[in-house]
DNA sequence: TAGAAAACGTA
DNA sequence: GTACGTTTTCTAG
């Protein structure tokens, strides 16, 4: 080798891994073999290879080879047993993958290396030094920390999936620390993942800091002493040995006796029918596709490969293919053309996706109307255009516009073949300069708002032409606040949340780094953030582009590849059903608000000051002195420390716990102090996260609060209240339910609350099938005295509270994937009897057990589980080897199916709702949901009218999809206050 | 100044 | 035992 030489080292094993979860989920569709991380694999090196015969890319490989872990047993074992001890067995999916990903290397011609005893971080640390010691370069194809020690100024890694060259400055900028201290760095942090101990206490910062200043990691050993801070000198000098071990760890060898020397990996022509082979068996199809032009090979000539899967104990594929359900649609024009099933497509599309440049280069800023007339003319030929707003606030109901983007992908009318995709951004409000004496004047540059607002309209009310957006709520409801409703629409949050609930956040950034490999701009970076945060309309218009645009082109990318996926999955009427139309029907709500009287909280906020003054008096007077009474660590130094007051559990953390049930324990033994204490934490929380916080969202121009719902944000399919929290105004307690007086209607209005009785149960008598349940939710019984009759023969006459008590927290226990630990503690009672309870229950209902288990069993197998209406909710760690891990994730897999299909049971009651009350005449508005209730506001004389319509449309929400074996119950009042409505 | 932990409000 | 969001304190920076 010579210096124009450059080696190349991939780093297999770690790719595999890494692609396995950053990659989505691939089967192969003959067999349902997953293949997600080969085809990863195979796109990588296609890609590197392509530069390589491409010189006009400036780092192109002149040898290449593939390193592999051999086994889990290296030399590190036997220094230190615990190295990697903690490491879970891999996912089943990704076993058989391990193997292919060898034979795709093979298949590429490339030298394939593995060595017992050591890692592929040692062969590559091995490989590169002899390269460099020959005078060539090396590029370590891997992002993994472990080996960015090796970085030298002939020595730099590169991340594929993030396309990004990783030299000496990046690891300085990434860790701190310049490479030749990373050992030294590693020894210090330590490495949960490899179960390196390290130093306690001491993270990336501290490392880099302490190396900074003492030089090494021997010269701060030697001199641990000199440190200020206590703990990090103990702990520095305590586990000196520990840290020195570490090294040993860490520090890779660079003298494994190999038997190859990298002038070995020469680089060399590929072969074309070899690799195709290959690629065909795997399903490749639009690889296959390249690199049959690339080769000049017909591919239609190719057999595919023989290729030996090892399945593994029980290795599954994901579901991709489940695309034969009832929901699935008929194949569209695009599918038959092409004799393509949605599967097909929806993989070819996340193929494409993932190995797509996004040229941010290329983005338009558009100044004038013309332009824009020309881009959305342009657009509209495609009929699909993304869309995004820039404003000035987070809060949908304060945000101002200060700009658009726009993002389209031209077809080829003659082939047929895609353009690159197209983004502009176009500017509207942003302003000159820094907020100076002028005020910030208008930027140059930017066209007529009221202008593009028209242009706009058009556009986005045209039903004919699909916008697609990423949480288009957002969009929808500033658009909404400037006369424009949006009509023909698809959300990609939505999609993805139809899609993958459980599977990992629903954001844009997430979506795309999943889907795309793509980081994009950080908001922060363009607008700043903490103190130096500024709004967008100061962001410079150029740099402005850069994000914004590519906000529109990644969502336009993202629903290209997501869609396809709800038709080949069989979940396109859970997204058109329960999803999509959610979007008008919230939008209206949060634009309503509701109104809320200030005076009647300022009042209470004040009642609460004073009962919070008396109790903290006495509070120090019993405690004997002054103290910080929110903080649970000095409240725990006082009752357990310095009076001695038997402490019940710990936290987490090792601290006594301060919770209301350990003080309330204490309380049932005679103690005042813990009595006063949860008083005082009652009426503390009530004022600051209630009476004191709900006035500031009182938004000035509507002078009524208006929430923010979210869609996309749980697991189950609930939605979520947040800016002001309207899901969790306190109804338990008398002092708590005043705050419920403050929402308030107009003049001549009502409050109208209506909501689903027992729904989660009556949920849970449908999809169990429990006939004793279907009986008496039939029968209008009361269904925890029917429990209790039925578990512990009392009558339901003149029934003990006490016994109903215990029968309602075993129904909710039941809802709830009960477990007897969960029980007795709920009812504080032992263990053993909570047991008893629950064994008597399940003789009781035998159906139950039924049900639990063999939802357990359906999570298991598929990693999801669905409600009555299809919608999924995924666990992927319910196989998880942890115990604790693995019954949360049941219990959470058994309780998904019940709260989500109530969910789901309202959702379509909301969707329905608007309709239905227009064309009943009535002006009766819905303002809020609380999970089984709705709010309305009503004028006076149609109150009794719409509660008829409302409570229709509630119990019979679940027709014509689902014909519930369980009549659904809605209750009804109306009042001038939710307190009393409720 | 940002993030984790503890606590607590709802269904 | 399920599902959330907000507040305060505390820690590390």
């Amino acid at each position: 080798m010579n210096k124009d030489d450059h080696l190349f080292l991939i780093d297999g094993s770690g790719y595999i891994f890494r692609a396995y979860h950053a990659l989505p989920p691939l089967t192969r569709k003959a067999d349902g073999l997953p293949v997600g991380a080969v085809s990863g694999f195979c796109n990588m090196l296609w890609k590197l290879l392509s530069e390589a015969r491409d010189t006009s890319v400036g780092v192109t490989p002149t040898h290449l080879a593939v390193i592999f872990d051999h086994s889990s047993k290296t030399f590190r074992n036997e220094l230190y047993p615990e190295y990697k001890a903690n490491r879970d067995a891999p996912p089943e999916d990704l076993i058989p993958q391990f193997g292919l990903i060898r034979e795709a290397t093979r298949a590429f011609n490339l030298p394939c290396i593995e060595m017992a005893g050591f890692e592929a971080d040692d062969l590559i640390a091995t490989y590169a030094r002899l390269a460099e010691a020959a005078g060539a370069h090396t590029t370590i194809v891997s992002s993994d920390k472990d080996l960015m020690q090796l970085v030298t100024d002939r020595v730099t890694m590169y991340d594929t999936m993030k396309d990004r060259q990783i030299a000496a400055p990046d690891v300085v900028e990434k860790w701190g620390v310049p490479p030749d201290k990373m050992i030294d760095m590693q020894s210090l942090t330590g490495d949960s993942t490899d179960n390196i101990p390290g130093v306690p206490g001491i993270g990336p910062k501290t490392a880099a800091q302490l190396l900074e200043a003492y030089g090494d990691l021997d010269t701060l050993l030697e001199r641990a002493g000199e440190i200020k801070q206590n703990k990090r000198r103990e702990n520095l000098i305590e586990f000196a040995d520990q840290a020195r071990l570490s090294r040993e760890l860490v520090t890779l060898k660079t003298d494994v006796p190999v038997a190859d020397t990298p002038a070995d990996f020469h680089l060399d022509a590929q072969d074309g029918p070899k690799l195709i082979a290959f690629l065909k068996a795997m399903g490749f199809n639009t690889l296959t596709r390249r690199v049959a032009e690339a080769t000049e090979t017909d591919a239609a000539e190719i057999e595919p490969a023989e290729v030996a899967v090892e399945w593994g104990a029980d290795a599954r594929g994901p579901d991709l293919d489940r695309g034969d359900g009832p929901d699935t649609k008929p194949a569209s024009q695009e599918q038959k053309e092409s004799g393509w099933t949605p599967g097909d497509l929806a993989r070819a599309r996340a193929d494409a996706a993932a190995n797509a440049k996004i040229d941010s280069a290329a983005y338009l800023c558009i100044r004038d109307s013309g332009a824009l007339a020309q881009f959305i003319a342009a657009a509209r030929e495609t009929g699909v255009v993304a869309f995004d707003t820039e404003t000035t606030s987070l809060d949908a109901m304060q945000a101002e516009l200060v700009g658009f983007s726009l993002a389209y992908q031209p077809q080829d009318a003659v082939s047929n073949a895609s353009g690159p995709v197209q983004a502009c951004y176009v500017p509207l409000a942003h302003k000159s300069g820094q907020d100076d004496l002028l005020g910030g004047g208008l930027a140059e540059g930017q066209m007529p708002i009221d202008d593009a607002l028209a242009q706009l309209k058009d556009l986005l009310e045209d039903p004919s032409i699909l916008k697609i957006a990423q949480n288009l709520k957002y969009d929808w409801l500033v658009m909404s606040r400037y006369g424009i409703e949006v009509h023909g629409y698809d959300d990609t949050m939505l999609i993805s949340y139809a899609l993958d609930a459980g599977r990992g956040g629903q954001g844009m950034d997430a979506l795309s780094d999943r889907w795309l490999g793509h980081k994009p701009i950080a908001y922060k970076e363009v607008a700043g953030s903490g103190k130096s945060a500024v709004t967008f309309d100061f962001v410079e218009i150029d740099r402005a582009v850069a994000y914004a645009a590519e906000d529109a082109d990644i969502t336009l990318r993202l629903w290209q590849v997501l869609k396809p996926r709800l038709a080949a999955e069989g979940l396109a009427s859970v997204y058109e059903r329960l999803e999509r139309p959610m979007v008008p029907v919230l939008g209206r709500m949060e634009r309503r608000g509701i109104s809320v009287d200030r005076q009647i909280l300022s009042r209470l906020s004040g009642d609460f000051a004073q009962g919070a003054a008396a109790l903290e008096d006495e509070i120090y007077e019993l405690a004997g002195e002054k103290f910080n009474i929110g903080s649970p660590k000095q409240l725990g130094e006082i009752l357990f420390g310095k009076m001695g007051l038997p402490g019940g559990s710990k936290t987490k953390t090792g601290q006594w716990s301060t919770s209301a049930q350990v003080l309330e324990d204490l309380a049932a033994e005679g103690h005042d102090l813990p009595r006063r204490i949860v008083d005082w934490r009652q009426l503390t929380k009530l004022k600051s996260t209630y009476t004191d916080a709900l006035p500031g969202f009182i938004n000035p121009e509507t002078a009524r609060v208006h929430t923010s719902y979210a869609l996309a944000a749980t697991t189950t399919g609930r939605l979520s209240s947040s800016d002001p929290n309207l899901q969790n105004i306190p109804v338990r307690t008398a002092e708590g339910r005043k705050i419920r007086t403050a929402f308030v209607c107009e003049p001549g209005n009502k409050l109208v609350s209506a909501d689903y009785s027992q729904i989660e149960l009556r949920v849970l008598a449908h999809v169990a099938d429990i006939d004793a349940l279907k009986q008496a939710f039939a029968d209008g019984m009361d269904i925890h005295a029917m429990t209790a009759s039925e578990m512990f023969g009392v009558p339901v006459k003149d029934m003990p509270a006490e016994v109903r008590r215990r029968a309602k927290a075993i129904n909710f226990g039941i809802i709830y994937g009960i477990s007897a630990f969960g029980l007795a503690n709920q009812l504080g009672i032992e263990r053993s009897e909570a047991g008893e309870y629950i064994k008597t229950y399940f003789q009781r209902f035998p159906g139950i057990k039924d049900y639990m288990d063999s939802t357990k069993a359906f999570a298991r197998e598929h990693g999801y589980v669905e409600t009555i209406f299809g919608r999924r909710a995924h666990y992927p760690d319910i196989t998880t080897s942890n115990p604790h891990m693995r019954a949360f994730n049941e219990r959470a897999a058994i309780n998904a199916p019940i709260q989500g299909s109530a969910a789901d049971i309202i959702r379509r009651a909301m969707v329905r709702m608007d309709t239905a009350l227009d064309e009943a005449g009535l002006a009766a508005r819905m303002l809020l949901q609380v999970h089984d209730e709705l709010i309305f506001e009503v004028p006076e004389d149609e109150v009794d009218r719409t509660i008829r319509v409302v409570t229709g449309i509630m119990e019979n929400s679940a027709m014509p999809a689902v014909a519930m074996k369980v009549p659904l119950k809605v209750d009804a009042r109306a009042a001038d206050n939710w307190d009393e409505a409720h």
